[in-house]
DNA sequence: GTGGTCTAGACCACC
DNA sequence: GTGGTCTAGACCACG
């Protein structure tokens, strides 16, 4: 598991699981059917709560990137690509909706957003 | 003051007051000079607690874009187009890099995003 | 707060408490903007940990059908009359959704299962 | 054997085995005295472990719809039409039950809930 | 005061 | 062994 944790970041550390992970699996690094380690190895491994991670698993299911079996663990969903690049676009589709309305305030449209992004993280 | 409150946006409320005014004033709404309503006013009119403005006001003044007198009140602060409009490049660019790396880790680089909020904000 | 908690049933505590609650804002015994009591208190009143009574919240707050303001409480969502109907009829027929498949395979279609289900339990 | 184990439902899957056959007999599609397949050859066929199958055939004998007989295998029991038809009302009834005072919470009668079933799944 | 997060440790059902 | 649930107790940010 590539999952590094940032305890200064403000951003709970759930979160960041979940972001870390649902990313290596709609592009791919994780594939389908992939079995993940247990939650008590990750937790041993980045040295954090079994219900730190677990909560990040939740989220992961709920959005259907990993399908949990009680008693067997848990386990990359078998998504067809199509599927897989569409969670990819909702998940940065609705991190920037969250700041779009700033952004807007900030006197930026789309347009003007757009070529800033190319100008400043090129 | 033209300020709306989401108390369902999870965000704290003093953030989305900094941010609002913090807007108003970089785009011009609000120039340079212009007295603020008192706390209590504002307060008052937004059913919030002075506190909560409190900590919007400590927010702006930090970054300098409002000046606090004793006793007389709180003041847009003089600043030439070219600083105002630095700090607003700032404002977004500060946004924008909280998110840019998990962005970059579903795979978007900042040619393919900026094309995708063309598609999707427009 | 009516919550009836059946440590016997099986059912997970936080399922029964969302289920009740979601019954009576569905039913409108709890109408629109109703404060809740705080976690704390009820999970006192009730006997269980806080973090029972969240998992119960969060479960609600994503059906919509609660507001968790951080610092403030919880209340209560205003939904109008038709989406609440909705809702009741979502949370009845997922549940019945979850055995049909059963009683399907016992035979039972939806003709002859409604006139057994008005026969044993009218 | 007829069976489709759902790794997704939740449901444990001594129990989806359990319901699968018990309906099976109810419905005579396995008819009395037909003999079971080992437990090994199913576990072998579904790829799951001899444990989970004893628990569905321990749950089948209890309710007597099934014997085993020591060294020679499980059999399907010998039962006249009168009680199997019984037992399958009993299923029906039992696993409605468990959901029925939810229902009852979310306002629905036994005569309502009955025309929302041949509304839902008709 | 409120909820949000995290911890450590426990017991259970399932496989 | 696995995950599912629950507990008690802690610290933090918000209002």
């Amino acid at each position: 598991m590539d999952i590094i944790i940032s305890n200064s970041s403000g951003q709970p550390i759930y979160e960041q699981i979940y972001e870390q992970i649902a990313a290596q699996i709609v592009t791919k690094k994780l594939s389908g059917g992939t079995a993940l380690p247990s939650i008590r190895t990750i937790a041993a491994e980045l040295e954090i709560s079994v219900i730190t991670i677990k909560k990040a698993w939740e989220e992961l299911e709920r959005v259907g990137l990993i399908n949990t079996m009680a008693g067997k663990g848990c386990f990359v969903a078998q998504i067809d690509d199509g599927h897989l690049e569409q969670i990819r676009c909702e998940l940065a589709k609705k991190k920037l909706s969250e700041n779009m309305s700033f952004y807007r305030s900030l006197g930026y449209g789309a347009k003007e957003l757009a070529e800033k992004i190319e100008e400043w993280f090129t």
